[in-house]
DNA sequence: GCTTCAATATACCGACTAGGTATGGGAGAA
DNA sequence: TTCTCCCATACCTAGTCGGTATATTGAAGC
């Protein structure tokens, strides 16, 4: 018998010893008889090779080392509960960081709104956001960096998995004295032979690359195409006067004197993607319950 | 089987398993065989409803929740050591707080001196002062807000047990100008006729009602007594020239400009006690130890 | 594709021990 | 004194920990 040999028993059986004040009250309490008590409570002050208790004809008092024992065991008893809550709650992803990658425009959009949800829902589980752009974001899953990222425009890798978070519709952002203001839509027709300006510059394929395509396969040819880093960049740009440019409606939330959002009708294909990724080997409960969460704020327009 | 039947060995075994990655390994670092390994874990899962372990086909990996158990549980198990050795402490009255009376004159003796050496072999033991007078001490001894207390002049109680701790020879303060200054030692027949500062005026029997029976016995008459509240007034009067007075040794550390200690002799009788009392039936390590360290210091003079 | 290997899981057994009952012992209370 | 209350001891039963043997599983190697 030494100290390796106590165990969580001991220590609640003699917590209810020090408040109870005697064996047999607290042997009542814990639903036992009065000797298997006793002998727990001998076999810890084997293991410490200390007197816990002070026998008395009615009942017992603590000793010193009981009066200290008795503080650190509550302690330990409560810790422990706490561990196995804490542990629960791991399980069903509501402890724990979750790590989240996204990128420029998206700030404007649906993620804020997830995340906010998922907040809400998961208090105990911190959430750090990372500004990177869609390549950091595939390197930063793969060395377990990131949980999840939003981006547009995810290609089929074997050990990643993505699927649609939102579509949204494109809107042209337009300056008040260019002839188009003031109208309730647009068609790709209306904006053949503008001068546009396209973002992001860089980090191919990207918007620009799948607007131009679309503008091929339905014969418009913008008189201009000034490509800039980001979304802000542009509207500031088309605020000034320099052209216009096509935008989501995550970045209509972005409000500019002198700015204008029209929504853009291009027949079937009028929605533009925002997807989620994530391994494909990841089990991890907190993914499970952002995915959730992604999941009940899916909108399959 | 639910979180109540966890014990200190599931959360040893666990973080076993966690640290060696395989249930086979772990079970050679606890010198068990893997069944009963692979069984305790099944039950802590059990208890928690949770999965702590992904089984691979080499070895197994910790789930969300199994990161989150670990750390909780060496946590826990880390306590359980420092609960054990704390308890030991208390035992051997090495942890604890220890609450001394004292009072005014002593705080230049033997006092300091004891509690110094008990607060290097005790160093957890936290030692706290009360300056207090004698029937102040009686009082919170037995309302237990004292363990000891330092005095001299107690008497016998039937709940308290007091015993010598030191005995002082007793010394004459006398000014410079004095005609008996200079003389290296004197008897109570030098300091007949003489005018004598005393003390403690309150708080009897006292110094003062033990040196008047002195007197009388040896057939010494003071021309002038005067009271005053403790030895550091009557010192202070002393330099001023008002008279004479009686001091122990230990107030001899009192150093004043114009003040001198001459070594008293009474025959058999020329020594002074410091007693230390305590609760009778107090049977706390700590009251133990600390009498042990007082009679290392005892002097028998 | 089959075999081998390295793990975990299951089945079952023996020994220990937690908890039960009966009873002894000791110190106040009546 | 006897009575009462409570802790300690003795001994029994049943449940459980740990052991051995073996099934099972999935990956690596041929």
């Amino acid at each position: 018998m030494n100290i390796n040999s106590i165990e969580i028993r001991h220590l609640r059986y003699f917590v209810a010893v020090a408040e109870a004040g005697s064996l047999s009250a607290a042997a009542a309490r814990l639903h036992i008889s009065q000797p298997p008590l006793t002998r727990q409570i001998q076999q810890l002050e084997d293991a410490l090779q200390v007197t816990l208790l002070e026998r008395l004809p009615r009942g017992v008092s603590l000793t010193a080392a009981g009066e200290t024992l008795l503080i650190e065991a509550r302690n330990i008893l409560s810790l422990l509960q706490q561990a196995a809550h804490r542990t629960q709650q791991a399980d069903r992803g509501q402890l724990g960081r979750l790590e989240v990658g996204i990128f420029g425009s998206a700030i404007y959009g649906v993620i804020p709104s997830i995340i906010r949800a998922f907040r809400r829902s998961h208090p105990n589980v911190e959430v750090i956001l990372h500004n990177m752009e869609r390549s950091a974001q595939l390197k930063a899953l793969r060395e377990r960096r990131l949980t999840v990222g939003f981006n547009r425009f995810f290609s089929d890798e074997p050990d990643l998995k993505w699927e649609k978070v939102h579509s949204e519709n494109l809107n042209i952002a337009i300056y008040g004295q260019h002839p188009l203001s003031g109208r309730s839509s647009l068609t790709l027709n209306d904006i053949d032979g503008e001068s546009l300006v396209l973002y992001p510059k860089n980090a191919r394929p990207s918007f620009i690359d799948y607007l131009k395509q679309l503008f091929q396969e339905y014969g418009v040819h913008p008189a201009l195409i000034h490509e800039v880093d980001d979304v802000t960049t542009a509207i500031a740009l088309v605020s000034s006067g320099m052209g216009i440019t096509v935008v989501t409606v995550s970045a209509c939330n972005l409000r500019l004197p002198n700015i204008e959002y029209i929504p853009l009708s291009i027949g079937d294909i009028s929605a533009f993607d925002l997807d989620i990724i994530y391994r494909a080997d990841d089990q991890s409960p907190l993914l499970r319950a952002f995915l959730g969460t992604v999941r009940e704020h899916h909108n399959p327009a």
